[in-house]
DNA sequence: TTGAACTTTCAAAAGTTTTTGAAAATTAAA
DNA sequence: TTTAATTTTCAAAAACTTTTGAAAGTTCAA
């Protein structure tokens, strides 16, 4: 397989790991681009390297700078604004990880933890039920919440090692 | 806050949680419903439960049955088929990770790794840049694989273990 | 067998998300 | 200043995903 090719297969495949995860595909796609770029990219660049608008690309690169995985940079004697992204996917990895936990997890675990303290009379089955679901999940999520707090704030090796000790 | 009330709430909660991790929202919410449910529901319960038609309720059923968290029970003298969830959240748990891993997660990286062998100079910058790139992803599946691995095969007795802690 | 109870399927409709592209805003050089 | 290059915004269009519901299929008691 040749440069191009393998280029253009794995700007798709990281397309799509993204979207089976629920981030947007193309946001991916810009990702993947920007991740095998020897050389800072423009945003005409990106619009040409994968055939969108400039309003999809402008979008896109914020939330990816959002994210703190993608950097703006000012290459002097240029006019327009270059983009390069954190290289080391271990960063990358635990920017996302950081980054989901607070938007995505954290928020819900609260809710979950409200919902433990539902008012009722424990000879009822279904709020013994429901009590029972929710203390299961959230033991389950404090566990959960200290596996990726430790990878969050790992260096690389660090994080095997740690994860067992949770899990065991 | 009170039994009905917390009952929707952790179901659209769990609908959210899933909806934001790829995961269709109903095939969550349903998961949810029977989850809290303290006996099994058939797909009439499920439809009123949360108001969806017959045929989005046997879709999404069936694909929860695939995941290997719900199963169909036949209740002696009933027609109908019920369907009741697997109460252990870990088992839930690693019943999500094992599946989302062999259907989205391997499939990648053997794509990924397959790339890792483009032919080209290693004058080429570009050429360099990508397989500095690979490795590095490479590098960090291995690990995300064997710290999965850990997890799926972390049977059970977690509740036990934790119990011991307390207890002891 | 028959037919009522129940489940499955899937084309069309509804709903949601993503993308476009042109106008408005911003920036910086002349 | 003024002007041209560039970026940002956002309403509308396109694309994609989910849901519906009625017809077809299946099961089982009589």
């Amino acid at each position: 397989m040749k440069l191009p090719e393998a280029k253009a297969q794995f700007i798709q495949t990281w397309g799509l790991l993204g979207a089976q995860w629920g981030v947007n595909r193309t946001m991916a796609q810009i990702h993947a681009l920007l991740l095998i770029a020897p050389e800072p990219l423009s945003a005409e660049d990106i619009m040409s390297g994968l055939d969108i608008s400039r309003g999809n690309v402008n979008m896109n690169v914020r939330e990816l700078m959002n994210w703190g995985i993608v950097e703006k940079i000012l290459v002097p004697g240029e006019r327009k604004e270059f983009f390069v992204a954190e290289k080391d996917i271990w960063k990358v990895g635990t920017a996302i990880a950081r980054e989901r936990k607070k938007r995505e997890l954290d928020p819900i675990l609260k809710v979950l933890l409200q919902l433990s303290k539902v008012e009722g009379d424990p000879k009822d089955k279904n709020v013994r039920a429901f009590r029972d679901t929710m203390q299961n999940i959230q033991k389950f999520a404090h566990q959960t919440d200290a596996a990726l707090n430790a990878f969050i704030k790992s260096e690389e090796n660090w994080f095997y090692s740690t994860l067992m000790k949770v899990i065991r």
